[in-house]
Order: C-alpha cells, then structure tokens, then sequence
DNA sequence: TTTGCACTGTTATTATTTTAACAGCATGTA
DNA sequence: TACATGCTGTTAAAATAATAACAGTGCAAA
C-alpha cells in the first residue's frame, strides 16, 4: 500500500484515453496556455468533462478550483503512468506506402516511443533511410532487435507475409505487437497484440450513416 | 413489428465485430470451405465462441447443429445489415503517403464501399490516377462529391488543413467522415464521425508491455 | 459578509458489454 | 433402443464503462 497507484487497475478505455488527453495538452502548451478546464479537454475529445475528471481521479491527479488543471504537471504525470521510463524502442516491419507513412508520422513526435529500425526484403530498400530511419534486411531482425533492445513490433507487410513475420518478431522476444494487416496474427500470452484494420472503422462509419438515412425516411 | 429487426439497436460492438466477422469469412470461403464453427471465427478474432453466437443471435441468423454456420449465407445476411443496398461511394482527402496506402488496400476488395475520388492541392499530383483512382483538384470537391452522390470522405491531409477540409466535407453535404489526421475536428449532429490516431494505439501497447514487465519485477 | 457562480472531486446509478450457465438437439455408437 | 458427444441458441449473471447527482470550495460581485 504503498503511494504509487496500482495502474495496472486502469480500465482499458481510460488508458487510451490519457493518451488522447497527453496529445492535445501538448498541442495546448504550444499555444501558450497553462492551464485547461475538464470542459475544454473534453470538447477536443468529444466526450463528457464528467468522464474527463473521473479520469483524472482515477490517476490521482488534482487540478486548481476555478482555474482547471496544470498542462504541464498533467503531461508529466501521464507520461508516468503511460510510458516506460528508459522508453520503449519500436520497429516497423515492411517499409511499403504504409510503414513509410507510418515512420513520417511518429518521428519527431514527443513521445518516449522511439522508432528505432526498419525491416524490408526489397533490395531497392534495404540500405536507405526514410524519415531517418535505417531500413535494413529482414535477415538481420533477430540481431538488430536484440542489440537495440526494441520491445514493440509494427507490421505493414503484404498479407501474406504476416503470419511469418510475427512469428519472427516473436521468436526474436519482441513484447508488443501491433497489427496493421488484415491477416490476424496468434501469439503467445506473454506477448501483447493489437490489431487494426480500417476496413472496420469504414464499414462502421457506413453503417451508422445507412442508420441515419433510413430514420428520415 | 414486420420481419425485419431493428438493426438500429445492435451493440456498437457487435456492429464493429460483424464487419471483421465478414472479413474472415471471405478468407475461408476461398479456401473452399462452406461450413463454420463459432470457435473457428472465435479463434480468428481471438474472442470468445460464446461472443461469436451471441452476435448472430442478434442479428437473427441461425447455424445448423454440429455443421455450424453456413458461411456464404451469413456473410450475405450481415451484407444485408451492414451494407448500404445501393453502395456508399466514398473519398479520400489528401493523396500522401497514408491516402494512397488506403486507396491501394481499399481497391479491389469485396465491399459494397467503393472510393471513387480522390482529391488534393498539389499540382503533381492532381490529374494523375493513383491506384485506378482520378485524383481531382481541392476545388472541385463540391462538385465532385454532388456529382457523384458521396456520402463518406477520409481525410488524409496534413495536420494543419484538417479541420478546413472537414468543413468543405460537410458543407458539400457529407455524411460520414473518418478522419486519419491527429487533429480532432468538429461536425454537426447529422454527420456521423469516428477519427482513428496511431499513436493512442501503440501507446496502449506500450503500456500493457510496460504492465507485464513490472508484474515479473 | 453574504450570496451566487463556476468549477472540481467523489459517490451512486444506469447502461453497455462480456462471460457464464445451461437447455436442446442431431448425430454417432453400443 | 439408449446414451454420450459436441455443437447451437438463449437466458442469467457479472464485469466494465458511462452518466448523473451532488457536495465542496474559492472567487467575485453586491
Ligand atoms: N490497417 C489498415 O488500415 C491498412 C491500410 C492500408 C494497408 N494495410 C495493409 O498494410 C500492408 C502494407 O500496405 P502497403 O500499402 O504499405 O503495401 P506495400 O506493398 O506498399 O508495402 C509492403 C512492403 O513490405 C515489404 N515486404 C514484403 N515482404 C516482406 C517481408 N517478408 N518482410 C519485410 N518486408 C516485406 C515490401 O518490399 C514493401 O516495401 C498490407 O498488408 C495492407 O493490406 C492496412
Ligand atoms: N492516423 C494515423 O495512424 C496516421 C498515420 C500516419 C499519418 N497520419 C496523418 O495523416 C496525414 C497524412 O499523412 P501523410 O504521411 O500521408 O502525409 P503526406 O504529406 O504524405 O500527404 C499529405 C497530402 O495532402 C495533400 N494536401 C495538402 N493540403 C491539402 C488540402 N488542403 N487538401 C487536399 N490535399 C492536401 C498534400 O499535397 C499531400 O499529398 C497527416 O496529418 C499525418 O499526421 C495519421
């Protein structure tokens, strides 16, 4: 019972969440605001100031009556619960259209997520940099994740690599991994998995839009 | 009370299951398989059987006993749920390195979604097809997006046009929008909205890897 | 100094989503 | 025929997440 909050605790949502809210607080502090209102997170967010606050709670953090919560103290608090204090090294495996844009979008972000290798089989690739980011042979993954210690595997290969790829990253000890093709991958329990597919989000988005057609009939 | 349920009240994740459920379908439908377990699907989108089930009872659909689920039936039943009957044409904003990885991985799949413009400010680019896909001047979005009866657009511009854009969107009439930027925008009620940032993703995978190293600890 | 206001922080309630429990049934087997 | 097996479909319970309710508080205006 010490005086560090069991974060393991933290509903799943909330997680992401503080995610989102350490994103826009950052965007905040470079325009020169200090402090921000759960109302203002909120609205960014499209949720309720209610659940931002319960959030807020549920971490332990404190903001100023009237004046709304400290940008900066809330960053850093979120960092301590969120990131991994030596950082987490990341690679991205398949340097396609996607990794490359993937590479662009994280570098140079604030995060202690750093993308540390990049992994492809075509010798056009192999060799170059992108966003300043070595892509090397997929031969050497084994070696290079475990020299540069990286814990978090992002794949962007064609689908029908998939399956061996991830196996690969896990037989090299990767401990996350974060699927981007529409090829479901298994893995063992000690090793974390998210998988993203946009095709889901696109016909959850034409779902609810065929929804709200068919009301005003 | 006609035959036809109420589809409208189907759980928002039972929805984003359907969709993924389709997915897998597909894949063992061209391995000419014509049956399914609920186990089978389960084990593919690493959830419950009992999860499996429990959708398709919403949605009304019925397997045989120990044959389980006829597979070209239930993926045109959740057609019929999901899918608009007349199709949802859709476009991309933005033809980067993101808006052509999506163009690339949405052409040619089986979806009633097709993208069917694609528009952009740069010189370069405008005039020439990426992926099949025309990409058009910002300025003729309008009447493009009338033209053409498109009712969802992805955007995929840099940070700072997001929220310019997503204005042009809904003033043409939009019905849908995803919004792949990291910038949150603001739409009217009638417009339906889902953003998706990456880095919320890999931040929650970096947490849970955090979280299983300091459980061993 | 008193009152109203605009916030926060917490607990209580409700809604949603997942999981568990189990009844029912077609098939295979003795 | 009886009975075990391995599935489905449904209802009940539990877990998770969101919302509502409201007490508390410092400031500002009267
Ligand atoms: N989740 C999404 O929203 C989404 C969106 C677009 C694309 N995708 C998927 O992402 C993947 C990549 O898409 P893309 O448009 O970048 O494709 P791409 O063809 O441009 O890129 C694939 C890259 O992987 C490399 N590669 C091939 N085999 C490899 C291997 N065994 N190891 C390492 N690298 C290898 C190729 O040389 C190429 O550079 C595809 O599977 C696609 O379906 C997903
Ligand atoms: N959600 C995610 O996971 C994710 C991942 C990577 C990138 N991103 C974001 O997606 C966006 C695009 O990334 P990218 O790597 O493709 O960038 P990019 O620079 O390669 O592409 C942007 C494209 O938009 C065009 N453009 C600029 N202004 C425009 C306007 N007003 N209207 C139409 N087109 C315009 C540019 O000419 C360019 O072709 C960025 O905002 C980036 O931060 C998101």
């Amino acid at each position: 019972m010490g005086s560090k909050k069991n974060f393991k605790n933290l509903p799943h949502k909330t997680i992401e969440r503080l995610s989102q809210y350490r994103r826009a607080l950052l965007i905040c502090l470079d325009n020169n605001k200090t402090h921000i209102f759960s109302h203002e997170i909120a609205k960014i967010q499209h949720i309720t100031p209610v659940q931002v606050r319960r959030d807020l709670m549920l971490i332990g953090y404190s903001g100023t009556l009237r004046k709304g919560y400290n940008i900066q103290e809330l960053i850093d608090l979120i960092g301590t619960i969120i990131d991994n204090e030596e950082g987490l090294n990341t690679t991205i495996i398949g340097m396609g259209n996607l990794g490359r844009a993937l590479i662009k979008y994280l570098s140079g972000k604030r995060s202690k997520l750093e993308i540390v290798a990049g992994f492809d089989t075509n010798p056009d690739k192999i060799g170059n940099k992108f966003s300043g980011i070595q892509c090397s042979s997929i031969e050497h993954l084994d070696k290079i994740i475990k020299e540069k210690n990286i814990k978090i595997g992002i794949i962007t290969v064609p689908e029908d690599q998939t399956i061996e790829m991830a196996q690969k990253l896990v037989d090299a000890g990767i401990k996350g991994i974060l699927n981007y093709t529409p090829k479901p991958v298994e893995v063992p329990d000690h090793v974390y998995l998210e998988e993203y597919d946009m095709i889901t989000t696109l016909e959850k988005v034409a779902f609810y839009v065929k929804m709200a057609e068919e009301q005003k009939k």
